[in-house]
DNA sequence: CATGGGATTGACT
DNA sequence: GTCAATCCCATGC
């Protein structure tokens, strides 16, 4: 996927998002679930505008935000929209597809729906920090590709973004319906699913 | 320079 | 269900 994918607004990049493949350090998951943010509401980091930290989410489409989340967490976010807007989608949950066996030794368990159902484990079984923070998207060492021929056509559900205390009426949570893959709190099977 | 608040997780009651 | 861990950085004095 080049960079013009991503220069859209950040709602519909994260609901076509929704089945692609990320790939990093020899592993690779399936995107499950995401969620959409934007510098015009308050729940988004970029909300206070330009600063040091939301630089990266201002700056051009197709590179990685990753921050550091309650102190342990890093979480990954696409950068969306063109330069200048500051909006991300924030990956949420994979379905582990290569790579699983240093998925478990880095998270420490077993279960192939705990490796990566989170946006805190998902970083952590892939390997990805903060050091990759601003690198590209498609030539970087973390990679978004294309959604596989398995993945075309899936269902998308739609439900209010979670773990956030501002703006929590907007819809902008997307899930691959039916995924066991999706983290807490799972979404009622009928809110909003499109064909 | 001091303070406070998270886009979370895992352990424990 | 509750709660602590832990660190970046925005904000305010």
């Amino acid at each position: 996927m080049n960079h013009s994918f991503y220069e859209r607004p950040v709602v519909a990049v994260a609901r076509d998002l929704i089945g692609c493949v990320v790939r990093h350090d020899g592993c690779a998951g399936v995107i499950v679930e995401c969620e959409a943010y934007h510098d015009s509401e308050p729940a988004c980091h970029a909300f206070v505008g330009l600063t040091p930290r939301t630089a990266t989410l201002f700056g051009p489409p197709g590179r990685a935000y990753v921050y550091r989340s309650y102190g342990i967490h890093a979480l990954l976010n696409a950068v969306s929209e063109p330069e200048g807007v500051g909006a991300a989608v924030l990956i949420r949950a994979l379905e582990p597809l290569t790579g699983i066996e240093p998925m478990r030794a880095r998270r420490g368990l077993e279960r192939l729906e705990d490796l990566c159902s989170g946006p805190g484990r998902l970083t952590q079984a892939l390997g990805i920090g903060l050091d990759i923070n601003g690198t590209d998207l498609a030539s970087g060492p973390i990679r978004f590709e294309p959604r596989p021929p398995a993945w075309r056509g899936h269902v998308v559900a739609t439900a209010p973004r979670v773990g956030i205390t501002k703006a929590v009426e907007l819809p902008w949570r997307f899930t691959a319906d039916g995924s066991r893959f999706v983290s807490r709190p799972r979404p009622r099977a009928d809110a909003g699913a499109l064909a």
